[in-house]
DNA sequence: ATTCGCTGTCGAAGCGCTTCGACAGCCTAT
DNA sequence: ATAGGCTGTCGAAGCGCTTCGACAGCGAAT
């Protein structure tokens, strides 16, 4: 393994001096600067990971918390986790893969190890556990989702009170009066996971502004579930045309049992999703969608923690103006209802 | 930040009987153990992952390289991710999330700068071009997937061109004669992924011996992409009773297609799946399929890599064997046919 | 009683890097 | 001609840990 004094005993020069041309932290001649350049490429020099953290407090490294349940959104955690890595990359950083499933330990272990140098959380819960951890120690952190105070914390997230108003106004607009709104699993609300409950608050709220009626049901992914679901909300609510769906997993076997029960989408029918756009164009009917930005979070993500490591920027709370992009699944209401 | 040297001072020892202590590579007494112990919950003590690094040449990392594409296998990598994770953290190891972005580069800096002491990759193509590089070195790496030449390397994945073999058994038993595979991607086949075509390869030598015609079409993900192929398929091939899929998600599109066509699964098609048992039992049908053992292979992966880097085991190759389970979208085939 | 071999503990060296203060040499302003 | 200010380089200290050799103390074997 090479070594920084190899470097510098190949170049001519003093460790100090190469390690100033690698951080750029001193003016260094052009010629040296050159030459040592030149030996670090001839011996394949690469910095050792351990000294460099240890010398500079610095690990170059930024720890991704995912959830380790894959209850919900695996495809939007993993884009946001190649967002985040390619990112991270982009300047420098690396990223250090942890799950949920140590909880506030894991979180514990990072600040007090220096294994990494900031942390980003997904999966974020009303009260989480971790809040407090993330408060208390000056290590940067973002969390991507909102918790029930956000005092001392950076956040990202889509708008999902504004999406729940968002699916509602455009369902009113075209005059469905009875909706039912496709939840996450019920595991979900349980644990409060923030943004399933933002979604259903905007929703409601703007439904009893518009005057329209709003059926909520969880429900787990996969068409088993959805056939129970769907049977449960047309014995309720016969008249309901308008859906919107939060659980992808259980967009496209609701579309199924629709084409099934003989409800034509959007004919009889409108489903709004709130999904990633991939998965929007990709459904057996091309969904009337909010899309979830999940490389504009990863990348916001990162960039934060990367100007607070520089020491620029401060806390702050981004929400991410929905956006609903009209495709084949929704329609004017049918007359008769 | 508490270091080792206050815990000593606390315990009233001296610095290397703390790291003794932790690392348990010398026998300590059983008060003095205690005492320590006892200091390091008080002050909260976590080491120095850095220093650690540093003085001991292990960073207990390992890293992890996921493709960056999203064009196959999101849930499968996912899954695999999260055993990773999960296994790592078992034995003492965090994990590095890498991207596939950054090819033979990410193993020369990884390798070159003890950022990790292991590596798994993942999506290995028949000639990879980070093999050479992962033989040379002398850091423990898994792929999971198979190259083109495995020597010097250890490999785990499931053997796919059993499972292609198994899938065409099952149908030719059910006395289908005509099937169709609808295969990745076209880009997964051009960059020579090998599960891709040790499937086809495994597949059509079988259905070879069994006297079966075998029909392969690449296909995208997503319902247009399916409609085209299969419209195609029929078009070559109207006899076509059986049906291979590999690419997961086009699965549901096929399943809609063949049921809006009047085709009924399995009475008049069946249909097998390639794919993690999830999917299979949360299809519209519940599909026959042989199931990708994601976990499995990843915990494999970590814990040869533990032993390796505990100087036990050595390199080898292991194809696990599929298993084809049984369940709603494989039936004889039609009299007619 | 003396030697031998344990067991448990300590001190010190050193891992490879960053960074601080020092300073040589040169240019500019007086 | 001299002082002052730059620029570019160097030496040394130290980051927090592991690990090696040394050795004190003690019981067992001679």
């Amino acid at each position: 393994m090479v070594t920084l004094a190899e470097v510098a005993q190949h170049a001519g020069v003093s460790a100090s001096t190469v390690s100033y041309v690698l951080s750029g932290k001193r003016s260094i001649s052009t010629t040296t600067r050159q030459r040592v350049e030149q030996s670090i490429r001839e011996l394949g020099y690469h910095p050792n990971a351990g000294a460099r953290a240890l010398a500079s407090s610095r690990s170059n490294i930024i720890a991704l918390m995912i959830p380790l349940r894959t209850d919900m959104y695996v495809p939007v955690m993993m884009e946001i986790a190649i967002a985040v890595a390619t990112t991270a990359r982009l300047h420098g950083y690396d990223v250090l893969l942890l799950t949920g499933e140590e909880g506030p330990d894991a979180v514990r272990r990072v600040t007090g190890s220096g294994l990494a140098d900031a942390m980003i959380l997904m999966d974020v819960e009303l009260e989480d556990e971790r809040l407090p951890l993330l408060r208390q120690t000056d290590q940067p952190s973002v969390l991507i989702g909102l918790p029930a105070s956000t005092s001392g914390l950076t956040c990202v997230d889509l708008d999902f009170g504004a999406t729940g108003a968002l699916c509602v106004e455009h369902l009113a607009k075209l005059g469905h009066r009875d909706i039912a709104v496709v939840g996450e699993a019920p595991a979900v609300y349980e644990r409060h996971t923030g943004f399933a409950e933002r979604t259903l608050d905007g929703l409601r709220s703007r439904a009893r502004e518009v005057g329209l009626r709003v059926l909520h049901r969880p429900c787990e992914g996969g068409y088993d579930a959805m056939a129970v679901t769907l049977a449960r909300i047309f014995d309720e609510r016969p008249g309901t045309t308008g859906f919107v769906v939060q659980n992808e997993s259980a967009v496209e076997p609701l579309l199924a049992l629709l084409r099934q029960q003989g409800r034509a989408v959007p004919e009889d029918v409108s489903v709004v999703a709130i999904c990633p756009d991939q998965v929007a164009v990709q459904a057996s009917v091309r969904l009337t969608s909010v899309a979830i930005p999940a490389q504009e979070m990863g990348r916001y993500a990162v960039e934060h923690l990367v100007a607070k490591l520089d020491g620029r920027g401060s806390d702050e709370v981004v929400l991410i103006a929905p956006e609903l992009t009209v495709r084949a699944s929704t329609g004017p209401a049918p007359a008769g209802s």
